[in-house]
DNA sequence: GTGGTCTAGACCACG
DNA sequence: GTGGTCTAGACCACG
C-alpha cells in the first residue's frame, strides 16, 4: 500500500498518515492481520521523522484500528471493535461538508453518489 | 441563531464560528442579506477576543461566503459562488469519515441518511 | 456620467468614486469644465451619505482634478497639473500588478494590450 | 531578499510585506522551493510583531504562493496556480493607474516601457 | 458604531 | 525551533 503525503495540506503528516490507513483497511487494501510496514522502515521510505510514524501508529492502536507488539511490528486488528454509531465529531464533519458542498451547487445526488463510491 | 463552541475540540475557535455560520447560511437559519452580530457582540456575547471573531469574519469573507462593511457591519452574501464541485479536502474527508463509519459498523443507508438530513 | 459601487471591494467608498471620476475624466467621458452632480444629488441617487460624496469631492479637489465653488457646485478643472511622471505609489502599484499577472500566466502582450486599451 | 516597510504608506504593514514577497517572487529574486525566513526572524528583523508577519505568510499561503509548515516554516511554491487572467480588481487598479498617468501627462510608451520593464 | 490593524505576550501542536 | 492560535488592549479609517 502507498502513503502518499500532501505538503500543501493542513492536515498534520502523522494524521494523514493515520487516515490512509484506516481508508486502507476499509477499502480492503490492507487485510485483517496484515503486517504493516516497520516505523522506521516507513519513516525511510517517506523520508520523514520516525516520531512521526511512531505517533501515526500508536493514534491507529489507542484507536483499535491495528496492534502493535516489539516481536511482530504492526499489523492490523482481525476483530475491530464495532460502535455501530457514527462519532459526534463525525456527524458534525459531515453535516458541515455537506453544507459546503450544498452552497457550492453541489447536487445532493452527487454527495450521495460518492458515498456509495467511498463506502 | 445561536453559536455554540466546544472548548474541548481540536478545532481551533475560529474554525468553530466559521462551520457554524457556513451550516446556518446552507440550512436557512442565516437568510441571505441578514445582518450577522457584529464583531464585539459575537465576542463578548461568546466571552472570546474579538480578533477571534474577526478572523472567523474574514475567513468567511475570503471565501465568498459573507461581506464585512465598516457601516453595516457583516451580512450573508446574497450571491454565494457556485463552483459546482466539491473541494478536494472535503472529497477527502467524506471519504475518511465514510470510511471510519464503515469501520465502526454504521451502515451504507445510515450515512445516506444522514446525507438527505444534512442538505 | 453613471458611477458604480462594488459593494463587494475592500475599496472604501469615497475611493471609489475618486477613482471613476477620475477614470472617467481620462476617458473623456467628462469633459473640461463640465458639470458634476452636486453632492446631495450624487448621495440621494447612489444612496450614501453626503459625508463620502463630500470626501470624493474634496479628495479630487486637493488633487487638482475638480474645482469647487459654493455658487456652481464642482466642475472638472479645464487646465489639470501635469506633473509628467508617474507617481511613486502608483509605480509600486504597477509593479505589483505586472507581478501577480505574470504569476498567474498573463502574457505580456495581454498586460500591454490592456494598457492600450485603459490610455 | 530584503524588505522595506514604508511605515508612512496607507498600505497595512502585512500587506506590504505580501506584495514584496510576491514581487521577489515574480522578479526571481526568490526562487520557487526558496526558505522564507521565519516568523519570528523576519518580525525581530523588522521591528514588527510576529502576528503581523503570520497575517502576510498566511495569506500568501491562501493565495498559492507559499507552503507553510511547522517543521520547514515558510517556502516559495513549486508550482504556482495559474488561471490564466488578470483579476477584476487587478484590471480596475490598472485602469485607474493608466488613467491617473494619462491625465498626469505620462507618455502611453512610458508606462509600455515599465510594463516591460517590471515584467 | 463598525470592522481592520497592530502590539506584547503567552501557550500549544508538530516534528 | 517552527508556525498557529488566542488574549487584552489600543488606535484608526470609514461612514
Amino acid at each position: 500500500m502507498i502513503i502518499r503525503i500532501d505538503e500543501y495540506s493542513d492536515i498534520p503528516i502523522y494524521m494523514q498518515i493515520r487516515n490512509q490507513i484506516v481508508i486502507g483497511i476499509s477499502s480492503g487494501e490492507l487485510s485483517p492481520g496484515e503486517q504493516l510496514p516497520t516505523v522506521r522502515a516507513l519513516a525511510l521510505e517517506m523520508g520523514i521523522n520516525t516520531m512521526t510514524v511512531s505517533k501515526s501508529y500508536q493514534l491507529l492502536k489507542s484507536e483499535g484500528y491495528i496492534l502493535t507488539d516489539r516481536k511482530n511490528g504492526a499489523r492490523v486488528r482481525e476483530n475491530i471493535n464495532q460502535s455501530g454509531v457514527l462519532s459526534d465529531e463525525n456527524k458534525k464533519e459531515l453535516k458541515r461538508i455537506v453544507s459546503e458542498a450544498r452552497l457550492s451547487g453541489v447536487s445532493k445526488e452527487k454527495i450521495l453518489e460518492l458515498v456509495e463510491e467511498y463506502y
